[in-house]
DNA sequence: AAACAGGGGTTAA
DNA sequence: TTAACCCCTGTT
């Protein structure tokens, strides 16, 4: 086992594992338990740190995974455009876009559609204990199955796992992945309009999954996923109508929209 | 107790 | 532009 220290600054667990970008991380007294890649890794805060227990061996990969080359700062000097953003930047101060696995990202985003945090937790969780691999560590713990390992699964198959409707959006992006129609390697090739334009063939892939997939994985920080909370925020404090939230976020944020985004969904959230 | 609304959308008409 | 879609939870 392996420990490693992260400094605190711009940086905590409740932000970063709750703000609503992830569905693998699990709280238990302030301690976050979950798996990142082939890796599980357990984060507790200690004074003035952040403190990694994991089975992986390298740093490396988890400052990759927890974006910490960049300085979180500047960021905020440039989403802070006005006092509401102030405020959302002041109360989601520690979170971090994490760098998360494409297919995990592209499968989880199809699930989480029109349902709840807690329903797709539960939705992932089953489906890397039934189709991923059991990590070698303590607990139980599993990976995100890959589609090949999902080659097999059938729509019923999915529907066990009470994904619903979905099931048949699950088994067609399967498919897609393993004909190389689409892949991470392909869309870090194009600008972010064509790559958007490929993901969103997917049959149920549509705007805002192809936002969240895009900037939760593929780091495209230029795009601002609009759902209902961001909607509601940008109508009510941005003059934005619900049509035109998503453009006039990525307009007033630029190359930081994705962080903007993420600072505002989590302070209208959890204002009500 | 049973009915109902709504949840980090997307598709098809 | 609008209803229907699965399924779970919280509210009446």
């Amino acid at each position: 086992m392996n420990k490693f220290i992260f400094s605190d600054k711009d940086f905590n667990l409740k932000d970063t594992f709750d703000c609503g970008q992830c569905f693998r991380w699990e709280e238990t007294d302030g301690v976050y338990e979950g798996v990142a890649g082939a890796y599980w890794g357990r984060f507790k805060e200690t004074d003035g740190a952040i403190e990694l227990e994991t089975n992986c061996p390298d740093k490396i990969f988890w400052m990759n995974y927890l974006d910490m080359e960049r300085d979180y700062t500047d960021v905020k000097k440039a989403c802070s455009i006005n006092p509401l953003m102030v405020q959302a930047v002041e109360y989601g101060g520690g979170i971090r876009i994490l760098k998360q696995e494409f297919f995990e990202t592209l499968v989880s985003f199809i699930i989480s559609q029109r349902s709840s945090i807690p329903k797709i937790k539960s939705c992932v969780k089953k489906l890397c204990e039934k189709y991923g691999r059991k990590i070698d560590t303590e607990g139980d713990f599993y990976t995100f199955p890959t589609a090949e390992d999902l080659k097999n699964v059938s729509e019923e198959d999915f529907r066990v796992l009470g994904v619903g409707y979905r099931a048949p959006y699950l088994v067609r992006c399967v498919k897609s992945v393993l004909d190389g129609e689409i892949s991470e390697k392909m869309l870090n090739g194009l600008d972010t309009p064509s790559a958007r334009e490929v993901l969103m063939k997917l049959h149920g892939v549509g705007d805002k999954v192809c936002d969240c997939v895009m900037l939760f994985s593929l780091a495209r920080f230029d795009l601002f996923p609009s759902d209902v909370w961001i909607k509601r925020v940008m109508c009510e404090q941005f003059g934005s109508s619900e049509a035109s939230a998503k453009a006039d976020g990525e307009r007033l944020f630029g190359n930081v929209s994705g962080f903007a985004q993420q600072y505002l969904f989590y302070y209208r959230r959890n204002m009500d």
